[in-house]
RNA sequence: GGAGAGGUGGCCGAGUGGCCGAAGGCGCUCCCCUGCUAAGGGAGUAUACCUUGAUCGGUAUCGAGGGUUCGAAUCCCUCCCUCUCCGCCA
């Protein structure tokens, strides 16, 4: 959510923010809401303050023994005011509530004009993409020859070792069942990506549920919009499958006020699965671990003072650039255009990892700064020293990497011209194999 | 699933209809005292919003949402959560 004081005393240059965005601010509809909305909140105001000082004076005479009655008939037209006064200020309260909680996040400065990821500017790139001499695979066909002989598991393989036709009879469409060293590789990925992010970046270990409450969706900026794109429990409790771990996690600080800033950067890495609807991308990406409902990843999630946040994304993204550069993978980071940027971001870079059989760099993560957006949502604050005041957290999180597209990656950049994927050096201690076949 | 007890400020904890935004304690801040440390004395210390140049002032908030009442932390209803015992179970 917006800072309401911005957009009260700031309208015109919110609006041009969001502009980059690609989102109309009706100014003159929240303004004239607005307007109505303190008219009426003072005279509810009066009227509450009014019935306070009454009913005091009430309990004083009481107290005293003199007769109340005439005091209460002073009283007797005061309810019914202060019931619609108060119904109308809920009402305006509620209108405007609608309005701002659905504004997205304004780009900062640096992100670029543009209307979707075409124009996202590249802003470095790594390593070099591997020349094959012999005719590249995809990690589908890679996946469905490895496995097969019972050479590499104990006793006979049921499958291939990554099965699309088994995901889809299990559940359906966009699931997908890996088996021997290809599961393994997954696990191992997980290990390693959480081990070099606590031992080496400064990240607390975290594990959280992967159900979620409505409030907590709502913290992240998830909902009320974005509904469609999740999967949603029939239990009466109104729970959610996460779309990310960013959500359990940040939420962690919500409605929490922090007495000082020595806990802070407050640092967070976690693995868990994420499940998506990918309600509007039916045609995309139907081939392959690309895109799945169901797929796993280790995300970092960022607490830090407001004037903190711009250098935390840096090195956040670092964070997540470093597991590329350890499993030697190509990669390519982007900034984010105005068009493509997520509803509660300030600032966003995705790092795309090389796939051979697409010719072209694929999102592996994505690392965003939040300003206080979701903090403001959450309530998460923290009371600044200098000042003695409560102030809002600012959030970032990034994947540090999804594991599936990972896995795809390591699968087709290491594949050999047997169909073999050679293990990256760095996986090597977790899979117990220089190979997988 | 059954029975019971609870949810109050950064934390602990008192408060069963009115001068209670809430005693007391801890913590924290400032001051005094003090070779250092420790102990001690004094003052202050919820959040959000409205109003104001800033104060002052006002409103709301005692798990959440409704209700009763002139007036609710306190009474009633619904829901959520925590704890104890029993049952069941990975």
């Amino acid at each position: 959510m917006l800072d309401p004081k911005l957009l009260r005393s700031d309208p015109a240059g919110v609006a041009k923010a969001l502009e980059k965005r690609g989102f109309i601010l009706d100014v003159d509809a929240i303004k004239a809401l607005d307007d109505q909305r303190k008219v009426i909140q003072i005279k509810t105001e009066a009227l509450q303050q009014e019935r306070n000082s009454k009913s005091k004076n009430i309990g004083k005479a009481k107290a005293s023994g003199e007769d109340i009655a005439p005091l209460l008939k002073e009283v007797e037209n005061l309810k019914s005011q202060l019931n619609s006064a108060d119904e109308e200020l809920k009402s305006l309260q509620d209108q405007l509530e609608t309005i701002l909680i659905a504004v997205p996040n304004m780009p900062v400065d640096e992100v670029p004009e543009g209307k979707d990821e075409d124009d996202n500017v590249e802003v470095r790139r790594w390593g070099t993409p591997r020349t094959f001499d012999f005719e590249v695979k995809d990690h589908v066909d890679l996946g469905a020859q490895l496995n097969l002989s019972s050479s590499n598991g104990n006793g006979a393989s049921l499958g291939s070792a990554l099965d699309f036709d088994a995901g889809s009879k299990i559940t359906g469409s966009r699931f997908a069942v890996m088996r021997g060293g290809v599961a393994r590789l997954h696990r191992a990925l997980i290990q390693f990506m959480i081990d070099v992010h606590s031992n080496e970046h400064g990240y607390q270990e975290v594990h959280v549920p992967f159900l979620v409450n409505r409030d907590s969706l709502f913290g992240t900026g998830q909902l009320p919009k974005f509904e469609e794109d999740l999967f949603k429990t029939n239990d009466e409790r109104e729970l959610y499958l996460i779309p990310t771990a960013e959500v359990p996690i940040t939420n962690l600080l919500r409605d929490e006020l922090l007495q000082d800033d020595t806990q802070l950067p407050i640092k967070i890495v976690s693995h868990t699965p994420c499940f998506r609807s990918e309600a509007g991308s039916h045609g995309r990406d139907t081939r392959g671990m690309i895109r799945q409902h169901q797929f796993e990843k280790v995300e970092m999630v960022n607490f830090v003072k407001p004037s903190e946040s711009m250098q935390a994304l840096e090195d956040l993204t670092a964070c997540a650039e470093a597991i590329l550069e350890k499993l030697e993978l190509p990669y390519r980071t982007v900034i984010l255009c105005g068009g493509d940027i997520g509803f509660s971001s300030a600032k966003t870079y995705d790092i795309e990892v090389w796939v051979p059989s697409q010719d072209k760099y694929r999102e592996i993560s994505s690392c965003s700064s939040f300003g206080d957006f979701q903090a403001r949502r959450m309530k998460a604050r923290f009371r600044n020293p200098e000042t003695g005041k409560t102030e809002l957290l600012h959030t970032l999180n990034g994947s540090g990497l999804a594991i599936g597209r990972t896995l795809l990656a390591i699968m087709e950049n290491y594949q050999q011209a047997d169909g073999s994927v050679t293990v990256p050096t760095v996986l090597r201690s977790y899979m117990g194999t220089d190979v997988i076949r």
